[in-house]
DNA sequence: TTTTTGTAATATTTAATAAGTATGAATTAT
DNA sequence: ATAATTCATACTTATTAAATATTACAAAAA
């Protein structure tokens, strides 16, 4: 008596309407034609509103049944259109990725992994975030980031780390500094200048490896100055308040007046690791990090 | 094995979308909780895709299933909408439209829109909910409205929106301030006042237009309350609680102790606009559209 | 530790109901 | 007339949703 209309009825109700013959849309269903016709019935009564009118032979829609074909005939098929559309989001297809990165892995990583991503999985859709470290990592373990872009050694238990770029050091000297490329023998040659640094807080693994490269050559960095974001490094270095030591990657995108040295033969190496967590449901997750790791 | 997802799954869904908890799902919509395992399994075999993940303990959405989540939320809505427009086609009327509005839009747009609406098409039924700026985004977007009225700048994609109605704004005083229409130059004379405004929250756009009046008088106002109530607002005022800015229009239909001043010399406009989704199947909606924007 | 509580998943049975068969009534065509 | 075609009704069968009872597992409490 008081059923539920469902979708089953309005399969029906759409081959009725289209053929406007009972035997026929049951043959195209492939149910018996009584069957049809309870259906049919049922629904009128569960919408409590006539959809066809049956006039001893031949059938028709009312108003009210033309309205429903037209609105049948959208559900139906925007139904079909959402059903393909979630198959592809579980299978890792479509969805978003939420990245986060520290700004050096702009030059080089994150842009090749956005060409990637859109050539192989072009209906993912990425948000990208600028964010420290530490941010990174809590956003991360919030669910807050699919995946991070961080300069670290380890990561806390349930997160996954991978290194994906590995770069040499560069100094940062003023345009008017007193020593170039040729010149330049030693990181001890630099020992008693001033330094800028990116701060501890913000990635102690840079500042723990930049402080090992001084000691390796023989001396203790004298800082000056800290700071989160390689535009204000570069734009101190300019005004002759120290030099700096940053991933060589970081020399590209900026148009400032300083010099730039790589440091070759210093053995240690800037490395940027992706972060992710390990029980991560996004599906599009793990195809990225595919992607990212196969070379 | 092969079976046709119904709606039935669809609410059953739902419910355990909303709840996150299986028992709690089953309890509201009075079936068995092994019932409702049984469908959502079912569900997931039939979409050939996982949509939760029962992690022992607790039970949450894939990204999938979010998706489905507000895709359901939108089918269900449009069905029970098309059900309404289906019975009153069947009982000889032309359908319903349902309304949202920001309560100072029942001082002159709104009422004259449903006396014309009734005098052209007085078969077409309309329902009138007064809703924020954002729930009545949210429920366009869904379908349970197909007319919104709010004051907003821009809307999200999907949606179309066009002014209709551009306001002054009103300072609002208690009766006994010791300023009147006459004695008022401008509004720095008010700018050692508490001010109370509606949220933020509320409606972004009139935030930042009273804060960019009091920024062109020359200060920041110091805001002592927010509401979301006119009603509110003009009864923190009486009891000398701080001054307000309102939209002219809200000054009619209150009975209240306080003093109204226009500030007509003012650049800034409260706008009042009409938002609607633009793929919205309402046959009548467009009609009254049209009568909306026709002068 | 063991017990209790709260959770979802199985197994089995029962009840609801969609769909099938057979048939009838009404209408048109031959 | 008679046959053929249409949809509707009565009744039966097969399917399947949903209920009951139970299990399994984890977290919280004793």
């Amino acid at each position: 008596m008081n059923y539920q209309i469902e979708l089953r009825h309005f399969i029906y109700f759409l081959a009725v309407a289209e053929e406007l013959h009972y035997r026929k849309a049951a043959e195209k269903l492939f149910i018996s034609q009584p069957g049809l016709s309870t259906q049919i019935k049922q629904m009128e009564e569960i919408l409590q509103t006539q959809l066809f009118v049956r006039d001893k032979k031949k059938v028709s829609l009312t108003p009210a049944g033309e309205f429903l074909k037209g609105e049948v005939e959208f559900i139906l098929n925007h139904l079909e259109q959402t059903q393909k559309q979630l198959k592809l989001i579980g299978d890792g297809h479509s969805g978003e990725i939420r990245i986060g990165f520290l700004g050096s892995a702009m030059q080089n990583v994150v842009p090749k992994l956005l060409l990637d991503m859109k050539k192989k999985y072009p209906l993912v859709h990425t948000s990208l975030e600028e964010l420290s470290n530490k941010a990174q990592i809590s956003a991360i373990f919030r669910d807050k980031l699919d995946l991070g872009f961080v300069r670290l050694a380890r990561v806390p238990k349930g997160l996954k780390i991978k290194p994906v770029f590995e770069d040499t050091f560069s100094l940062v000297l003023p345009k008017d500094y007193p020593l170039d490329e040729k010149g330049f023998k030693g990181i001890h040659q630099v020992s008693q200048d001033d330094f800028i640094l990116f701060s501890q807080d913000y990635s102690p693994l840079y500042y723990d490896t930049v402080m090992s490269i001084c000691e390796d050559g023989g001396f203790t960095p004298n800082v000056s100055h800290k700071s989160v974001h390689a535009q204000t490094i570069f734009k101190l270095v300019e005004n002759n308040l120290g030099i700096a030591i940053i991933p060589t990657a970081l020399q590209y995108g900026f148009q400032m007046e300083v010099k730039f040295i790589e440091l070759k033969k210093i053995k240690q190496r800037a490395i940027l690791s992706a972060v992710w967590k390990e029980d991560n449901r996004n599906p599009a997750l793990q195809n990225c990090i595919d992607l990212l790791l196969k070379e």
